[in-house]
Order: C-alpha cells, then sequence, then structure tokens
DNA sequence: AGTTGATAGTACGCAGTCAAACTATCTCAC
DNA sequence: GTGAGATAGTTTGACTGCGTACTATCAACT
C-alpha cells in the first residue's frame, strides 16, 4: 500500500518538472500529450481523435477542445478521413513537428538528470515491475 | 525516459480504480485525500488548512472549497485555533472517522490484489528506486 | 507602541475535464 | 435495400482546481 502511495507522489512531483519544459514551448501538458501521441507512430503523423483519446485516457469530449486549440495554434490539421466520414484524420503540421521535437527533446534531457540517481539494478527493476503493473491494470 | 513515462502511465491508471473504491463511500478522490492526512497522524485528528495543502501538492483556495464541501457534508469540523487567530482546527467527526476508515480498508485490499503480481524482489526494488526519486525531487 | 513585511484563509474569475444529450454515419442482420 | 443498434465527434452544463486580489492577523525590527 505505501508502495502504491508513493508511486502516485512521484508521478506528482513529475508534473509541475514537466510542465515548466512545456511552458517554454508554448504548451501545456495536455496539449504536449496530444502531439506526442501523433509524433509516436512516425510519418504521416495521422491519428483518429477516438484512438488518441482512448491512449491519453481521457474523454472524447476533451480531446475536442485539445485538438481545437492545437488546430488554432497551427500545430495540427483536421482532415476529412477517406474511410469513415464521421471522422476526421488529425495530422501534425510542420510547425507542429518541430514544436513537439523540441519539446520532447528537452523533456528527455530533463528526465535523463534524474536517472544517474538510479542504480542499474534498480532503473531495471523499476521497468520490470512497472510493465507487470501496466499489464495487470489493462485487463 | 520510457521508465518515467511508464510510472506516470501506472499512476494514471491507478487512479480509476481508487476513485470507484471512494464513489461507494460517498467520496471523491480529493476529498479521500483530505480525510486520510487527517487520519493519519492520530487522534485527535486535527490539523490546519495550510498543512494540508502543502502536504497534498494544492493551493490553499483548493484546500479551502475542500473543506467547505466535508463540513457540509459533516465530515469534518472547523474550531478556532487557539494558537493563531488566522486559523482554524479542522477535525474529523466522528463520522468522518468512520467513513474514512471504511475507504481506506477497502482501498487497502484493493491494492494488495495488485502485489501478488510483483515479487518480493520487485517490489523491494521498486520501493527503493521510488524512495530516492521522491528524495531528489523533493529538493 | 508603531510600522513593515510575511502568512492564513477566502472570494472571484478563468481554464480544463467529464457526463449526458445530440447529429451524422457506419455496420450488420434480415 | 432497410431498419436497429453501435460509434464518431461535438455541444452543453456542471464541477473542480488554480491564480490573483483581498482582509485579518502575526512576527520582528525600530
Amino acid at each position: 500500500m505505501g508502495v502504491f502511495g508513493r508511486l502516485v507522489q512521484v508521478a506528482a512531483m513529475l508534473d509541475p518538472a514537466s510542465e515548466a519544459v512545456f511552458a517554454r514551448h508554448g504548451l501545456r501538458r495536455g496539449e504536449f500529450d496530444v502531439l506526442a501521441a501523433l509524433r509516436r507512430p512516425g510519418p504521416p503523423y495521422a491519428l483518429i481523435p477516438s484512438e488518441m483519446a482512448a491512449e491519453l485516457m481521457m474523454s472524447r469530449a476533451g480531446m475536442t477542445s485539445r485538438v481545437d486549440r492545437l488546430e488554432a495554434a497551427g500545430l495540427v490539421e483536421r482532415s476529412l478521413d477517406p474511410d469513415d466520414r464521421r471522422s476526421f484524420r488529425i495530422t501534425l503540421t510542420d510547425k507542429g513537428l518541430r514544436v513537439v521535437d523540441a519539446a520532447l527533446g528537452e523533456h528527455a534531457v530533463r528526465l535523463a538528470e534524474l536517472s544517474p540517481h538510479l542504480t542499474h539494478e534498480q532503473s531495471r527493476a523499476l521497468e520490470d515491475a512497472l510493465r507487470t503493473l501496466t499489464r495487470k491494470l489493462s485487463r
């Protein structure tokens, strides 16, 4: 029980640190999450809102407003989905790709600063344990 | 970098599961957190709003509204702080104590169901790693 | 004592999310 | 084909939290 409490606490402490990084690139955490989700699968950097909502564990309604903001900022585009006229393809613009890459890079550096505080063994055990928990919880 | 991402993800997946437990006792997560914070130090179950805000990593303004709700529900009481007339002592009522104990118990059971999926060694390593990170991040 | 700066709690306005209701479209059994 | 139910995205309304400004009080120095 104490372990899980601590886990949640560490996650909560990680948050504000990242927030500052994202802010330097004009992003809020939620917006960064969407851009990163689009970046991950590689070109052509296109996903459907529902997919992203599921991946980011949020409602579709929330996704609508995030996409609205990102589109207004010129970081993503809505284009028609040729396969399903109810849906859209959300794609990264060139600007969006540049911004998310810059933010991702800085974010990675920030996290890397934390890593040396864990021994290699600790890091491996942590990874193992977290993977196990992810698998268990996703069912 | 993947480790931290996964850590945040696990924390996020843990959340809705607990949420359901709290809801069965008529609580939201935020309200439970306040009651649990009051419960922890033992009798007389009294803390000052600022202390709780700091402990729960939130603003004092947010704490005001949480205490308002809990007081309206009869789970906590505001009484004058004899040492500082700007402040209050927030205390658990009998009802509040009963509710938080019930919720805590069920919460613990829920988490315990997850533990067997980790080896003893994994669990220890996880604890170690998280403690290290907590120490590093709290500075 | 008096003054200055810090601190406690609160009120107000803003931003972000969700749930539920709605429209449009898809899917599939008949 | 056609109708029924599921699904995609959006809109609406409510809730919760934060940041800022404000009042009351404390603490410390002169």
